[in-house]
RNA sequence: GGGCGAGUAGCUCAGGGGGAGAGCAUCCGGCUUACAUCCGGAAGGCCAGAGGUUCGAAUCCUCUCUCGCCCACCA
């Protein structure tokens, strides 16, 4: 996430643009005061006994110490953030902008308090948002048990928490059930309790589940709540914060939730109430912060109502004023924020915003942004100085988060970076916390500041490990990255995480893949130690222009212009490891492999003006080289350049020279490189001694006199061959004859050697071009394909079948001989 | 229950209407004065399956299978 919102801003940067990049960090409420609670527990203490304030410095100290530790990984990743501008949501400034929205929602009616279901984790002690509970699939089982009726006789009832019983106000049936329509209106004896127990008719009840009743819970079932509210049902809440259950209970009072169930079930077994218990498996809900099995429940908190803040940011991303890549994830934001339920935004722990609400001696509600104005408001209220008593709860870390493209910038001030930088353009994610924040930033940002918080968000996959496996510290397959950093260096993790960038959802981290990052910055090193070390005795006026450049020159510039090109449209359009990808391959077989090899015919020949020439084109290529780089590597280039006194960081990101563009050029030299590699292949599959330098000899080919001519000297060098003039070919034993391209060549072989192999290679070129002759002539033949295709489809194809059957031609010919 | 992603060489994956690609692994040969973290050469694939659209499909459409993920108040 982080390099690539580094490529993007070193890009733009280069590019032209201001670009800033504002860095900070969250405060993680949940997660951070569970990691200090548990270093309490290991000293035997616990929050409860520190107190609030004692234990908020507990927890302050911990972030001096370990918060910082994520900035320091983007410094040392690199990153280039605007480091003067680092936040944390907890700095007064955005818990001043946390204390306005909250204010100013409460005001409009966007925030309420009541009681209502919410989803509650015994082991945090804290309501969560539903965002916040994990949905996992779990072995449990269905109960079925007898309800005794008051008039003699029961239903029974399936159920999959009898410890729920407990909390049982009445029974449910579906009012379109022919089974139970003369029940409706009766009333069921509650196991256990004797509670009685009215049956009621309600729609929500599927005739299709269980025996068709339902056992109505108001109290920790959002279904049976919504019964109960319409019904006018009580609610009894039969559970402790920390999951046992409460004097509600009866003979279970006491009982650990779960040991409570198991009590349950005796208790109906014995009492021959248990009809059936049958294995079921369904989806339970867990902390996402501790993967306790949360319980709904029925609780005073506050709420967002999330309906009207939701669509005005459905509406922005349809007007197209955001956009996100990849496309789809549109749809996943729409599904979510079309089904919106109201937003759970207290928690009751301590480290966090604190609520800015107070309760008056007569538990009247006054929210405020301090407790002065708090007093002031309810001077007026109560027309006297009161008691007043501050909420203890705090605010969801995600609520802060909703505002941090503003309160950064210093909201609700009307700030110089404000009108600067809002709306910004680019949010870098990852789609687990599209709900989470990107969501809720774009419903708070058009809420308070009439306008997106950015134009596109760019939804990276997740890194997953080798096993595919998401990573998270209970599997224990988390990476410190600074390890990484460590021993492969910061742009090889980069290189590797541009890499991997591609995928759909989940992209795969290996180890390996780092080796392949660090070879390619190897590579890049000794390109630059050889560039450098011989372009050393360059006058620093040595000017390319006007110099007459060789055929190897005008094909490296012009391939450089297309890179240049490719890596410019690719970042564009965020395909990072296409671009990282296509300078990987020039740099590597096209620059290293082959114009650095043929540029030594020049460094080492005795002509200094030739020399002079190479020399410059490789000093241009390389510093373009390492402009295009930089976004992706800015230490080994920075580094690099540094040599020839170049900031690269502060340069321009290359264009393409439409001048420097040689269709020619890179014809010539695909024609020599083809040239080349047949050589070798030949005199490797004769197994002939790689030192040798042979006699070649070319028979036929447009383009002969050049490759021996103007590329003699180039491919004698990179083939081990020369070209002697007729009557020296006598020396050799015999000839073996090889084909290229439209070139015929004969290689005089100074030894008797496996002719069998010659033959064997001959007739595996024989057979690729004929079955490649073939498909081409049976498109040419097919008349709808002349028709339809495209002129330069069908021309390209038929330069290509008059190729192929002149090669197949000298192919046969040879073979014959 | 709804939705999404992935299935291409032994492995990990890129590509995404007109010649099947890379890295690693394998085999053969090289310490050639930038680099053995390297160089040269070779072998290896009915692009998951079945239909369809098209002159042309690995690529677009439909369905199926396998794996992974997200969402969801069937107790």
């Amino acid at each position: 996430n982080n390099t690539l919102q580094d490529v993007v801003i070193r890009f733009k940067r280069m590019d032209g643009y201001e670009a800033c990049w504002f860095p900070g960090t969250d405060h993680a409420g949940i997660a951070t005061q569970t990691v200090v609670e548990m270093e309490l527990l290991k000293e035997g203490k616990t929050r409860k006994e520190l107190g609030r304030e004692a234990f908020l410095a507990r927890v302050w100290q911990w972030k001096e110490r370990y918060g910082n530790e994520i900035l320091e990984q983007l410094k040392a990743l690199g990153c280039s953030c605007d480091w003067s501008r680092t936040r944390f949501t907890l700095d007064p400034g955005l818990s001043r902008a946390v204390r306005t929205a909250f204010v100013r929602l409460y005001q409009e009616g966007l925030i309420y308090r009541g009681e209502y279901m919410i989803n509650w984790c015994p082991r945090c002690e804290t309501a969560l948002s539903d965002l916040e509970v994990e949905h996992e699939e779990v072995q449990g089982n269905l109960y079925f048990v007898r309800y005794p009726l008051e008039e003699g006789g029961y239903v029974t009832v399936a159920t999959t928490r009898p410890e729920t019983m407990l909390g049982d106000t009445a029974l449910a049936v579906n009012p379109n059930d022919e089974r139970y329509r003369h029940l409706i209106g009766k009333v069921a004896i509650l196991p256990v309790l004797g509670r009685r127990l009215p049956i009621v008719a309600a729609e929500e009840v599927d005739p299709e589940f269980g025996t068709g009743v339902l056992k109505v819970t108001p109290a920790h079932d959002p279904v049976d709540f919504q019964i109960g509210q319409r019904l006018g049902l009580p609610a009894v809440n039969v559970l402790n914060g920390e999951g046992t259950v409460n004097e509600n209970g009866g003979p279970f009072a006491g009982l650990d939730r779960f040991k409570a169930r198991e009590a349950m079930v005796e208790r109906l077994k014995t009492e021959g109430l248990l009809e059936k218990i049958v294995p079921y498996k369904h989806a339970v809900g867990h902390c996402q912060r501790c993967q306790t099995m949360v319980e709904p429940r029925l609780s005073t908190q506050w709420f967002v109502r999330t309906k009207p803040l939701a669509e005005p940011a459905i509406q922005a991303v349809k007007d197209g004023k955001i956009r996100f890549i990849p496309e789809r994830w549109t749809k996943v934001y729409f599904d979510w924020l079309e089904n919106i339920r109201d937003w759970c935004i207290s928690r009751q722990l301590w480290w966090g915003h604190r609520i800015p609400a107070w309760f008056g001696p007569d538990g009247e509600i006054i929210v405020a942004m301090d407790e002065e104005e708090a007093k002031r408001i309810a001077r007026e209220r109560y027309g006297k100085d009161v008691e007043l008593r501050q909420d203890e709860d705090v605010l969801d870390t995600w609520f802060s988060s909703a505002l941090w493209p503003f309160s950064v910038m210093g909201w609700p001030d009307s700030t110089e970076d404000l009108r600067t930088f809002y709306p910004t353009d680019l949010l870098i994610t990852g789609f687990d916390i599209l709900f989470f924040w990107v969501a809720r930033m774009v419903m708070m940002g058009l809420h308070f500041l009439g306008e997106v918080p950015f134009r596109e968000v760019l939804i990276t996959p997740l890194i997953v490990d080798e096993r595919g496996q998401k990573m998270s510290k209970t599997r224990g397959n988390v990476i410190d990255p600074m390890e990484l950093i460590e021993s492969h260096g910061a742009d090889a993790l980069r290189f590797t995480m541009v890499h991997i960038s591609g995928k759909g959802r989940s992209a795969r981290f290996s180890r390996s893949l780092l080796d392949e990052s660090r070879d390619f910055l190897n590579k890049i090193w000794n390109m630059a130690r050889f560039i450098l070390t011989n372009t050393a005795d360059l006058p620093a006026d040595a000017d390319l222009s006007g110099r007459k450049l060789p055929w190897e020159d005008r094909w490296i510039l012009s391939r450089l212009q297309t890179v240049i090109g490719e890596v410019r449209e690719y970042l564009e359009r965020y395909a990072f490891h296409l671009a990282a990808e296509s300078l990987y391959h020039f740099i590597w077989d096209e620059l290293c492999d082959w114009y650095l090899e043929l540029s030594k015919v020049r460094l080492y020949g005795e002509d200094l003006e030739a020399r002079r020439t190479a020399q410059l084109v490789l000093r241009k290529t390389l510093l373009d080289v390492l402009h295009l780089l930089h976004p992706f590597l800015p230490f080994i280039t920075e580094e690099i350049a540094g040599y020839l006194g170049v900031d690269v960081s502060r340069g321009v990101y290359p264009k393409p020279e439409e001048d420097l563009r040689d269709p020619e050029a890179e014809e010539v030299l695909s024609a020599f490189r083809e040239l080349v590699r047949e050589v070798r292949a030949m005199r490797a599959e004769l197994g002939l001694d790689p030192g040798c330098e042979l006699a070649l000899g070319i028979s036929e080919g447009g383009r002969a006199s050049l490759l021996t001519g103007e590329l003699g000297g180039a491919l004698s060098r990179l083939a081990r061959v020369h070209t002697p003039r007729e009557t020296d070919q006598r020396k050799a034993v015999r000839a073996a004859r090889g084909v290229a391209r439209d070139t015929s060549f004969f290689l005089y072989l100074p030894e008797d050697v496996d002719w069998n192999a010659l033959r064997s290679r001959l007739e595996r070129n024989m057979a690729k071009v004929e079955s490649e002759l073939a498909s081409l002539e049976a498109r040419l033949n097919n008349t709808e394909f002349r028709a339809k295709a495209p002129e330069e489809v069908v021309a390209q194809a038929a330069a290509q079948a008059r190729e192929l059957q002149a090669r197949r031609a000298r192919l046969l010919r040879f073979l014959e001989e």
